[in-house]
DNA sequence: ACGAACATGTAAGCAGTTACATGATTGT
DNA sequence: ACAATCATGTAACTGCTTACATGTTCGT
């Protein structure tokens, strides 16, 4: 339940209207907590029904007219509390990783290029995460407590898709490498395989 | 769509029941592919109706009673197919992250408990983590190609809990630390701030 | 007048979570 | 006999995605 949240947070930062939130959560808040406009527009009926928010009643209300939204004080209340909670992290589901996995069993085959695919798309993350670091933090730790906030979250996206690139270039390594004499290769017409069985890994 | 594929991996590196199933997604391939075992057993069940699995005849089929699946051929080729199929890496959602962002605009009350909380968590994971490889990958890469690739994964395990432990003790300096002089603490009756507005970060 | 872009929605469907139901086996 | 546990499910709900619908403003 941390969309309500996101756009509270964002409205926080500034008053906005539906698509003015949905283009930021393509930047900025997306980058951690992505969001669509379908979303964001359901949620926003929710928060206001809920007296969270409400729209600036300065223009009509009407279908394809833009509607400005704020957070009231319940709404930031509520937030001041979301911020205290306890929530585990939720478990990893990574695709990728299902993927070698799976290729130890019935093969490599086309993984390579996939693998590559998604180190460009790391990199590119990356050094769009290098710019906005360039551009809004130049000057280390010299600024106030949000700011340092939101260095400290981008510096996170930094880290990991740091990670990302590190790991894809060892991954690439090890399956360019052949196997050692007398390893079996995996393939159709293989079974478990020894280390699996009761070994969880 | 990756649930059927996560398990016809499973099943293929050893046939089970759902049960079975269910204790190994707890462990091993669950770590970066969570299932329950309602989740589970739906899966079976679709599997098996599109021909990609079978139960075992052995054992009549009654509630309660153990059912043991093993892959077809036509499952086997479904899974090779998937191996090489491309798939853009799902955008994050990460809560923690939005918690600082709006720490920096209603306070950080309660943050600090909350990462080493989390701190406390990725260092038992990374610790199980580290358990696993000790025990099943002691001679380095002297192994077979699935028992390479499944190191792989489990290295990727290692280094993203390493990360996060890396990031949080870096989070907790950081809200430590005071302000530097005349910067603005965030609070209650706090606007936007300046590098916010055209700034995405 | 008309199309393109802007802006706000509605509807259907799916994956995953939570809560509950039911039969079989084992221990006492 | 009874409870606890094993094992397999069903049902309801939530959050997210995909596809579609509708009205408004602006440029030509």
């Amino acid at each position: 339940m941390s969309l309500p949240h996101a756009i509270l947070t964002a409205l926080l930062e500034r008053p906005s209207s539906g698509l003015e939130l949905t283009r930021r959560f393509d930047k900025s808040i997306g980058y951690f907590w992505s969001a669509s406009h379908q979303q964001i527009y359901r949620e926003l009926g929710r928060l206001e029904a809920a007296g969270l928010i409400r729209a600036l009643p300065s223009e009509r209300p009407a279908r394809g007219q833009r509607k400005q939204y704020e957070v009231l004080p319940a709404g930031r209340e509520e937030l001041t509390g979301w911020v205290a909670t306890g929530e585990d992290p939720r478990p990893l589901r990574e695709a990728l990783f299902l993927r070698l996995r799976a290729a130890g069993v019935v093969g490599t085959a086309g993984l390579g290029e996939e693998l590559r695919r998604h180190l460009a798309l790391h990199e590119r993350q990356l050094a769009e995460y290098n710019a906005i670091e360039a551009r809004d933090f130049p000057a280390d730790d010299a600024a106030d407590t949000p700011d340092r906030l939101r260095h400290l979250v981008l510096r996170a996206g930094i880290g990991l898709e740091s990670f990302w690139i590190y790991w894809l270039h060892e991954a690439l390594t090890t399956l360019r490498e052949p196997a050692p004499p007398g390893a079996r290769p995996p393939g159709p017409g293989d079974g478990a395989g020894p280390g699996d069985g009761a070994g969880p890994e």
